[in-house]
DNA sequence: TGGGTCATGTAACCTGTTACATGATTAG
DNA sequence: CTAATCATGTAACAGGTTACATGACCCA
């Protein structure tokens, strides 16, 4: 259940909206967990029945009424929990829709597999370079004795799988196409 | 929609019942995506009345009857359809708990950040092990111009990304602990 | 003045998880 | 004899996706 606890921990950093939270989310988490605009009202919203966050609503006049959500005593609680639980089978969740479709790729015609290859390659180029930006954008962050930068060791993983798929990329692209 | 193309893949090797395609799912494509039983039987469900497979019922007296399912020409053709579309983007679901974990730990002490990342170092190791032993099980598999290997490429990227993602947390940890 | 983005959400659907139900056969 | 495993599924719920609705403001 990582999307209401990223949530939680986003919500102590300020109360928020969940539009807010949606672009907080965006900026922060997006690199290793997707989550869309909708889903993140509806889990605001059983967070709130769970008593992890209270809102309150905020007129506003150019734009629509607001509600803004601020994180319990009981939210702060569940938080550390589950920082704090092992659980390490549930921390992988193996579902990769490429490598799918490469096993079966036997059934087509090899150019398939290897435009297959070559898209998502530039796919990782892409996305790698967008990270590299975003973590140059903020700049070097300390880190010391008192606070590690987790955040980028998060960064630093999603680098670095990039460049360990499009290495296996180009060996499997040099493997399809010796065969040729 | 990878779990539905999975099982027309595995449907076209031979005709199976959901428990069957169940357990040969846990055999070849669990390495890369994670599926449980009930929702095969749905799934079957579905595709059966999208006209990709057709059932029929067979008796049985020491078991329970059983619902046989087998691809159909329309079946066949939306394999075909799905291996040859592309849609780089759909192909990477980034959502990964480990660092959605790792990212909040300045909450808690060092120590469990630590611990996080020494027990999934053993889960990884465990996974990478199994997934080789998979393979020396089958043994040599031809890869020949006629026929890639497609399925070597899979569990080679898949033994490769826990090596990846060993490397990382060791780096990681020493990063950790150099803190001390 | 027409399209994009800011800003708020709701509704319907699809996919994944957990728990349960039933009864035979096999291993210790 | 008892527990595990084989073998078949169903039901309820949780999490993720897609599409839609509303209206102001901003830029070309």
């Amino acid at each position: 259940m990582s999307l209401k606890h990223g949530l939680l921990g986003l919500l102590t950093i300020r109360q928020s909206s969940g539009y807010d939270l949606s672009k907080l989310f965006q900026e922060s988490l997006s690199f290793f967990w997707v989550a869309n605009q909708s889903q993140i009202y509806r889990e605001l919203d059983k967070m709130e029945q769970l008593g992890w966050v209270v809102s309150s609503k905020v007129e506003q006049d150019a734009r629509p009424n607001k509600r803004v959500y601020g994180i319990t005593q009981e939210g702060d609680k569940e938080l550390i929990r589950w920082l704090k639980e092992e659980n390490a089978e549930d921390l992988a969740v193996v579902r990769n829709p490429l490598l799918m479709k490469l096993f079966f790729s036997g059934k087509v015609d090899r150019e398939y597999a290897i435009v297959l290859l070559k898209n998502y390659r530039k796919f990782c180029q892409d996305a790698r370079a967008e990270i590299r930006a975003e973590v140059e954008g903020i700049g070097q962050v300390e880190e010391t004795a008192a606070k590690p930068a987790y955040w980028l060791y998060a960064t630093d993983y999603s680098i670095r799988n990039y460049d360990f798929q499009i290495a296996w990329i180009d060996e499997t692209l040099r493997r399809l196409e010796g065969l040729k």
